[in-house]
RNA sequence: GGUCGCGUGGCCGAGUGGCUAGGCAAAGGUCUGCAAAACCUUGUACAGCGGUUCGAAUCCGCUCGCGACCUCCA
């Protein structure tokens, strides 16, 4: 296998070798969340797969600008109302209070899983004046036009003079061409149904509204992105990412925007993660079948039998590629945590082996380097997290093996195994983003101490042959969780999932 | 209705023409004072039907089932 990163263009529907346009710099937009409504697990999903790809392309050495918006106006509800709006009015807040309150608990949500904060991380509403620029120039070159004090973006005439519109979404342009007037509904002031809003009249009872040349308003949807990744990444990027549901409209009409307003082509590489299902049925706020994060962590939902901590979740999703939609089950979770435990303690395992410096590397050795490179090969093939943990965890096999016995250190050089710990590390906590649960108790080392004498007593009174006592001490340990695991090498201790 | 995608062993989930994915569960074995843990072994899996091919889960066609987008959604 070659080590080029390759990864899934949704512009060309293939796989595409990654060339950034800046030798060894990285500009990549995520959209971010509207933040009108807590953080649900499809958003956890997607940013935790972009927090992946964003660790691993740092890892690769490039110099990565992440760019991940917060959506704070522009929203559009089925009835027009803009979503902050909608926020403020039941729950009797001011707008910037509503975004304010779900930025907050959005980044609190971040944290628990591990997320790493983006690069910049920009408001729609800071970006006002950025927006009208953009209208401006999307009216200057004719792809737009006035109505009552609105704008919209003119995506017919886009579509016939530039070609460009449909080709991300795969619409078929010569449809949505041929739709009449007669589809536009109430909303008369569109030309043609497939035209968009990009400067929107307030209405008098609006809240949020800033001066402009046509009225006083706020910017449509989709502009916000379109002025931000310019303005943080440039009239041309790297990588473009969001969830597949955002693929139309609203992706396609940034691609119209950016065009429209500039020529510029924007992202040269979008990527679309798919959906998280719940029983088989997509995760959505509206109609009700959704799990929060914080139900899941609880375990205070129908749908699970138990709480799974966050990065058994976290483990969960990179057990499935980021483009295939993923079901959450209760079945599924309860293998995710007993299989996200093994690499833990595989981990753990690994550390605390001691190379053999007179070793003689043999088929062994040959076979951990191979496994090794392996990881790498199946991230930089679209990142491949399930597979690059399959090969992870054949490492785990040896490694136990290695502990347990069944195979011997002394065919594994001191490097090698230096390697391997490295990688581990590397993978495990920095690309996957995994974190230990029993480090996150806030245990100060205080438990293991008392674990060890425990263990020492029990040693003692098995040397004896007093296996009451080393039974008594097993079972009360059980009962509480902890998990006595005697090998060859003494006796050493987990958490029972 | 239109567009796109999916259907893999008990469960989850990789895999795009020949070569063991992996995790969980199950069975047998090794180890153990007994266990557990660990290790080893074990699954005639690719929705159905037909076709292309020396060879298909993987390509083509049809059928059935499911999902997504088309309207707010990561």
């Amino acid at each position: 296998m070659s080590n080029e990163l390759k990864l899934y263009n949704s512009l060309s529907r293939e796989k595409e070798t990654f060339q950034p346009l800046k030798e060894g710099y990285v500009g990549m937009y995520v959209c971010g969340p509207t933040v009108y409504y807590d953080a649900h697990l499809g958003n956890c999903r997607t940013f935790i797969s972009f927090d992946v790809i964003y660790r691993y392309l740092t890892h690769l050495g490039y110099r990565v600008r992440y760019v991940r918006n917060i959506t704070d106006v522009g929203h559009l509800l089925d009835d027009g109302e803009d979503r902050m709006l909608k926020g403020a009015r039941l729950e009797q807040l001011e707008p910037m209070e509503v975004a304010q309150k779900y930025t907050v608990g959005f980044h609190e949500m971040m944290r628990i899983f591990n997320v790493l904060p983006p690069s910049i991380e920009p408001r729609a509403t800071g970006h006002i004046p950025e927006q009208i620029e953009m209208v401006q120039d999307i009216l200057k070159n004719g792809y737009a036009y006035e109505v009552n004090g609105s704008v919209y973006f003119d995506t017919l005439k886009f579509m016939q003079q530039t070609g460009l519109y449909g080709t991300l979404s795969g619409r078929n342009v010569e449809e949505l061409m041929a739709e009449s007037r007669d589809n536009l509904k109430n909303q008369s002031e569109k030309r043609h149904p497939a035209d968009f809003a990009i400067w929107m009249k307030a209405s008098p009872e609006h809240i949020m509204r800033w001066r402009s040349p046509w009225s006083e308003g706020f910017p449509g949807w989709h502009l916000e992105c379109s002025a931000m990744s310019t303005k943080y990444l440039g009239a041309e990027f790297d990588l473009h990412g969001g969830g597949n549901d955002l693929k139309f409209p609203h992706h396609e009409n940034e691609v119209a925007q950016n065009f429209g307003s500039c020529q510029c082509k924007g992202a040269r590489y979008w990527m679309h993660t798919n959906m998280l299902l719940l029983n088989g049925k997509k995760m959505s706020k509206s109609d009700g079948n959704t799990i929060s994060p914080h139900e899941l962590i609880a375990g205070d939902s129908a749908h699970v039998t138990k709480g799974y901590s966050p990065m058994v979740v976290r483990f969960f999703m990179l057990q499935t590629h980021y483009r295939s939609t993923l079901d959450l089950t209760d079945e599924a979770l309860q293998a995710a945590d007993k299989g996200f435990r093994r690499l833990m303690d595989g981990h753990k395992t690994l550390q605390s082996l001691q190379a053999l410096p007179d070793a003689q590397p043999g088929a062994l050795d040959a076979e951990l380097l191979e496994l090794m490179a392996g990881v790498a090969d199946e991230m930089n093939d679209d990142f491949n997290t399930p597979k690059a943990l399959a090969r992870i965890f054949e490492l785990v096999s040896r490694i136990n093996a290695l502990k347990g016995g069944q195979l011997s250190l002394d065919q594994v050089a001191p490097d090698t195994l230096d390697r391997l710990k490295q990688l581990f590390q590397e993978f495990i906590f920095g690309i996957f983003g995994l974190q230990n649960d029993d480090a996150a108790d806030g245990d100060d080392g205080t438990l293991d101490g008392l674990m060890q004498l425990i263990i020492d007593i029990r040693a003692e009174a098995r040397t004896r042959k007093d296996w009451g006592t080393s039974d008594k001490i097993r079972d009360a340990l059980k009962a509480l969780s902890l998990q006595l695991k005697d090998g060859k090498e003494g006796t050493s201790w987990g958490r029972e999932v």
